[in-house]
DNA sequence: TTCGTCGTTGAAAACGTTCTTAAGAACGAT
DNA sequence: ATCGTTCTTAAGAACGTTTTCAACGACGAA
């Protein structure tokens, strides 16, 4: 067993009876005689040592950390995205800082200025809300940054973005096969990206499919959490009577599952029920939930590898990527048994 | 708005007309004139500067960050643990940098030894599975270390630990209140630290309310997973005809909950379900579930305080603490509607 | 033998901060 | 008027690395 002493390379340098720049050439780079790398290694093994990361970071401007900011680390969206950004970036060398701001912009400026402070190499950030504030604050950041989620569409910044629109298309093409034509929309907040993005898509699915707009099939609930569904759900039961259900969220569309339960409605016989984001929660509802795959893997796959090529070169061209939609049908819209 | 470009100390010493040091105080301690504190932080503010972190920490010695690693990301009951440990360490504050070790001992240890290049200032492991070799390298560690998660009772450790133990005696305590006999258990691998509490405390439960031992009624699962539970869960159905199941885990208990939906039995009245950790996924599950709290978000912010008081104080005495459980009893296990 | 070249090594300068040490100024006491 | 005391400021030494630069030796070519 190595020893535990704190050592450096001065004292790796005075065992082996070499210079420190000697040892630090071996350990790192290469041009070093046979001999010299034998007495170096042997030296630093029976040290223990290992180099020390702030002296390094310091040195090189490297720190091998990335930052991740999300809005909500209990999210299943966002725990997802986070399993695959950990992977990810671990296999790239990179360890994962982790920052939860609030769902206010503010947050995110703040954070952005602590980034120059130079704890990591670049940050993955997807924010709720967007302000002009916060695109000024990243358009004039020192670090690279990589959005996930939509943009305006001038702002030249890398992003990695879903298309609410065309998978809130396939849910409604999917519910009109089956023969629905009440079709409802639980949101989330309609001043978030992801609220205003669905609240178009839904509208732009209905009218495509020549389906009544009415705005009692329409309501807002106040988060994107279970609770905020409960009460969004028995709100649009009250004044309309809808036979299938759009969801801007999985954990908004099982709490219309459990809503309607308590009311009594049938799923998907009386009512179906679509979901968003394909998370694990949609295949352990009960019915199990048909939904709408927005690819967060995908694309926390893609941002993750995005920031990793900027930040290795700097002036590669901005990068846009939109990823491509899928739905999962499951119970929760399939009459049969 | 703040100029974008790198400055540091000497830039803004040069421009107050101080010398570097005083910069330093004026920002950092006290001790200096209202002339002085003037100059400095409006030259500060015109160039925006924002201190190093690495040359900060390199020289200090703190990196201000706190690591944590967990076996599983995605796991319900982690994402909770994270939720509630970066909201404590913010507070404190700590960066959070997240690992995911896999079960595997031997990441542990890896882990460990990169502790030692000094990247954070503690570590909060929950490991999966304990070997004497990773004891070992957690009491070698030059940086504290607590461990969420029970150990062997002769480790001088700071930990936090649950007491499965109870919390099933809880559980079955409420299955034999209501009249439920033959009372089944759907474990994780035993080998694991959890899973070997869990069977422990299911024969204790069942031996002190007089009830069968019988191996029929005892399935393992292969991970603490969804489909390792439907799986483990028809096994349990194929060999015997258990009136209640408690399950090790929230998400093997969905599972079971679904299995049994799949076989045509109807819960609670033909069986009743008991999951274990209480994590959101059992109030969202249909029928919501019954289970044993087991004080997750207690544990992970006792660990937290406890990491970062023995950081500031590292002669601080070693605390071991057990956090009780509790049940919350849901549809799961209550005959009435 | 002598000179240029190449490969290997060591000395030393950064990186940006904090903190110790000491010098200088102001001021009250003797 | 001189001396000690206290307060403010500056100079400079770390922290541990990487990397430039020069020195040195060996070696082949002329």
């Amino acid at each position: 067993m190595a020893e535990t002493k704190k050592s450096n390379l001065a004292l790796v340098a005075a065992r082996a009876g070499v210079s420190v720049a000697s040892v630090s050439r071996v350990l790192n780079g290469g041009g070093a005689s046979a001999e010299m790398t034998r007495r170096v290694r042997e030296a630093a093994e029976a040290l223990g040592y290992v180099p020390d990361t702030s002296a390094r970071t310091l040195r090189t401007g490297r720190t091998d950390q990335i930052a991740l900011a999300v809005a909500d680390v209990g999210n299943p969206v966002y725990v997802q995205m986070m399993r695959t950004v950990t992977s990810i970036v671990g296999k790239a060398g990179y360890r994962l800082v982790v920052s939860s701001t609030g769902s206010d912009p503010a947050d995110q400026i703040d954070l952005l200025s602590s980034l120059n402070r130079g704890y990591a190499d670049g940050l993955l950030l997807s924010p709720l809300r967007i302000t002009g504030e916060l695109i000024d604050a990243m358009r004039g950041s020192r670090l690279p940054i990589v959005v996930i989620g939509t943009l305006p569409a001038d702002v030249e910044l890398d992003n990695v973005r879903a298309d609410s629109a065309t998978g809130i298309g396939l849910a409604v093409e999917h519910l009109v096969a089956q023969g629905r034509r009440r079709i409802a929309l639980v949101n989330g907040p309609v001043d978030t990206v992801p609220g205003a993005a669905r609240l178009a898509g839904y509208l732009a699915a209905i009218e495509r499919f020549d389906l009544a707009a009415s705005s009692e099939l329409q309501v807002t609930a106040t988060g994107f959490t279970y609770r905020a569904g409960r009460r969004a759900t028995a709100q649009l039961l009250g004044q309309s009577s809808p036979d299938a259900i759009v969801c801007a969220n999985d954990l908004l569309a099982v709490a219309a599952l459990k809503e309607l339960a308590a009311a009594g409605a049938r799923v998907p016989a009386d009512v179906a029920v679509v979901g968003m984001d394909d998370t694990d929660a949609a295949e352990l509802a009960t019915p199990s939930l048909t939904s709408v795959d927005l690819g967060s893997t995908k694309r926390a796959k893609a941002a993750a590898k995005l920031l990793i090529r900027r930040i290795e070169d700097p002036d590669a061209p901005v990068q846009r990527l939109v990823i491509a939609p899928s739905l999962s049908v499951r119970e929760s819209t399939q009459e049969t048994a």
